[in-house]
DNA sequence: CACCCGATTATCT
DNA sequence: GATAATCGGGTGT
């Protein structure tokens, strides 16, 4: 299995975050404690222009990771308790992106994940980008963090999903830009975040 | 299953 | 002062 490069990351945001889908997130907690997931939803945010995305507006300092060198992570902390996992990714030339990792279907270190989130059994572990940052141990220790290299957190190359597996569709939660078909699941996957 | 609401705080207006 | 890239628990059907 290889470590996704930074070139895969340096393309159309709407593009990396369609092939993140099926990828795996490989998360080092210690050295006996190695999480693996994989992506199985993913959202687009596409920068400067997107009303949605948190980089809409100019670079501030909460989204600055996403002004930063791709293939990087942002975590950001919303709601007052939950954190979010997004990957940096844009074409040359293009100010601001990232994707969302909205879920992810367990791999490896499920008891670990288990004990996170309270639960006694896989089902709702991971299915939503609050729950899989808390499964997986995520928070803003991670911001920023170069995910194209082995460290405590990085993604590696997996199965190849095909196009028609996959459905694209609109973006959920947000108020804006509500229309915009961002948003890419695994057609079938019980990990996939519900609505 | 559908809808409703409270938790809790960083960030922006 | 309001909102937020959320979640889980509650009530009602």
């Amino acid at each position: 299995m290889k470590i996704l490069k930074r070139t895969f990351y340096e393309r159309d945001t709407a593009v990396v975050a369609q092939e993140l889908v099926g990828k795996i997130i490989v998360r080092v907690i210690d050295k006996n404690t190695i999480l693996q997931a994989m992506i199985v939803e993913t959202e687009a945010y596409l920068g400067l222009h997107d009303p949605a995305s948190h980089a809409y507006g100019g670079k501030r300092m909460r989204n600055a990771p996403l002004y930063g060198p791709v293939g990087h992570a942002y975590v950001y902390f919303t709601y007052g308790m939950y954190y979010c996992l997004n990957f940096v990714c844009r074409a040359p030339g293009i100010p601001a992106g990232g994707t969302l990792i909205r879920a992810v279907e367990p791999i490896a270190g499920i008891e670990y994940m288990e004990k996170k989130r309270h639960k006694h059994s896989i089902h709702g572990l991971t299915n939503g980008p609050g729950k899989l940052t808390q499964a997986l141990s995520i928070n803003r220790d991670l911001n920023g963090i170069d995910v194209t290299k082995k460290g405590s957190i990085y993604v590696i190359d997996a199965l190849e999903i095909a196009k028609k597996d996959i459905v694209i569709t609109t973006r959920v939660g947000i108020s804006k830009a509500i229309d915009e078909k961002l948003r890419f699941y695994i057609k079938n996957n019980t990990f996939v975040s519900k609505k």
